[in-house]
DNA sequence: CATGAATGAGAGTTCATTCAT
DNA sequence: GATGAATGAACTCTCATTCAT
């Protein structure tokens, strides 16, 4: 028994090796998910041209150069969170989406995915700097983006879908998704925030403004 | 005697008052004047953050030194472009407001004056730069944040008198502005934008919302 | 006799004429030493390269363009400054010069009006600053670059006169200035200081030392 | 076995050490001391003020931004070449004190060690610039101001030894200071400099004054 | 002659990107 | 593949000087 263990010194070779290309290929992974992770950070501190590249390896434990193996710029790893992000938020959506019992609940639910993915303390949905002069400066970072392209999407298939015929689903999908900007700001000025209370209100403007433009549209 | 007088005929006094600014004066007026336009431009084309004072100053014919007899930095400039057009909108809503017949026609004239607004080429609402695809940056004043204010003191006033009763005027509020604010882009993005159909869209968005809020207030 | 107030007009507009060419003089005259108080003190705090033209009619009532119609550049404003300044002090070091009894009491008599000029409030003799990690920098400003001319042309005719045969002048006047410029420090560092025994050290110190470099030329 | 270890001779391990810094590490010690060889050149030509970051870069083939790699400002890389002066004139001086066989011989060596170190290519004390045509700047970094107190806790050592009863240390130690600057530079404007000249002319001027000093003491 | 805005060379400095190690 | 120093274009801003008024 003893000797099993001893006895196939090249398949102890070949689990090393495989150990070590899985590490490699682990670190890889792990390099590539540490930029991102940084460079979102920074990109929500700063703003896109602010950002630096160094100031994103300087949030990794990588060197400078590291960056280019992984990314070919600056660009590049804003264009990967912004797809990373998508491809995190479709999820809470679809789960609205399918769960959704009739028209209404889907925009109740996601309206609430909303509301709760950006009183998440990590999510960088919007984010906000104060200049000395109080001036407000917002940067939409990848992450509110994806939200905006899914959400559009979503309302152009349910419009699709007879769901609220002969309406303008660019003009409504924009609509929804300022209000929900707006009033997340006036929710998360409110303590505590009132999830609930926000996703009925937004969904209720919705609804209501759906009904009169089915009523009479423009 | 009295000819005396009128030998110097008004006319001659009025054309000197005309032109007494001096040329200096008036050629430090068209200076400012062109850094202002050339700087909405740039803006408009490169976003804020990219925008350089160099690439400022090369859209008029002044020295690159001359930037700076003017503004002290392009945070400055920028502000003054916005202040500047805050100081058109607010005499535009103001006429909604004073000329409106009923609610529903204050809205949309509110709304109408506002998508005409950012229709037009002094408009800064361009300004929310796009980059690397999509990324933008709105800045929000202590003036235009006193317009959003000078809105939400008319909602709550219109609540008050029981146009809409028991509703969140903040809310309320916050939801018009950001539908304003997203529709406006959408209608910026098609050719030729349709500040009516725009409006009206709005408008009855905001109708519908809150007829529907005053029946199953939340 | 009131006909007499009136009966020459043309001496009167002469006489207006006169003034005012008085007053242009003046005022020439006062804008050039204007200029060159500003500078001195700017010079002195800051030193001649961080000093800027506009520092310096900063510190006059002039507009900038004015500084050129008295100095073609800083450069000449600091000639200017230096000259003016050997002007101040040629006279008391000549007052040490004729009023001694003897040769140690030149030497006592000039290094008192030495460091009694440099104690004086308006003296910029010797001026530092301390950056803030504590590195002195100091500055020789024209007034005491005058000085040091002074001194050195005084020692050498002193030389040549037989007073001290066969020191090398050079060495004597630098040897005296470097002890002024460093006694003057010490000494008002002191609290009160004292001049007179500041002049007797550095006296006795010169001497001695001549008398030394006599009895053994080098 | 025994043998297997020396199979590696020690001079290969010697070799290996004497380059072990790597080329990485060597070219940044070569770029370090090229920049500093420059800026000590270009210091002297043009005086500290007049002397641009650029003006030092230009006198490597590196590129410009290189120099921040290295140093943040003109004055650090100022401050590095005056503290690399002062470790080196620290031994010179430590070596008259220690070697001297009475004061008069301490005094002279002193002087000697310092005119020397003055007169070497690699001394800073030239960076006294003279702009327009005599202004100097000389910086005292805490480094030389260390050097100073040193200078004079021997003078007040040396006072209390009975070498020179009654007499006021500080202005003492001021006035060899002062008078060795002085001197060097007058020293250094001829051709050849003739260190021994020099040290000799201010140790008498030193002796000289002692002695009248302790004389007739002030 | 005073004025002060315009000029533009040039200073200091940053930073995306490359590349030898 | 990781490293981090080198690169140099490009940026912001200053300032001596000029010149139209």
């Amino acid at each position: 028994m003893t000797t099993d263990t001893l006895a196939h010194p090249e398949t102890a070779h070949s689990d090393a090796r495989i150990d070590n290309a899985g590490k490699r290929e682990r670190t890889k992974l792990a390099n590539r998910a540490a930029i991102l992770e940084a460079a979102r950070g920074v990109f929500a501190d700063l703003g896109y041209e602010a950002t630096t590249v160094r100031d994103i390896i300087r949030g990794t434990d990588l060197a400078s150069g590291t960056f280019y193996n992984y990314f070919k710029s600056k660009e590049e790893v804003f264009h990967a969170l912004h797809d990373e992000s998508v491809v995190r938020i479709r999820p809470l959506l679809r789960a609205a989406r399918s769960e959704a019992k009739d028209f209404a609940d889907f925009i109740y639910r996601s309206f609430h995915a909303f509301f709760t993915f950006v009183s998440s303390p990590e999510s960088l949905a919007v984010v906000e700097m104060r200049s000395p002069d109080r001036t407000r400066v917002r940067f939409e970072t990848p992450e509110s983006l994806a939200l905006f392209d899914e959400l559009r999407a979503d309302v152009k298939a349910m419009i699709a879908d007879g769901a609220a015929p002969g309406i303008d689903p660019d003009f409504l999908a924009a609509a929804a998704y300022g209000m929900a900007q707006e009033i997340a700001d006036q929710m998360k000025a409110r303590n505590p925030p009132d999830i609930e209370f926000a996703a009925s209100f937004a969904t209720t403007m919705v609804l209501g403004g759906l009904e009169r433009l089915t009523r009479s549209p423009n």
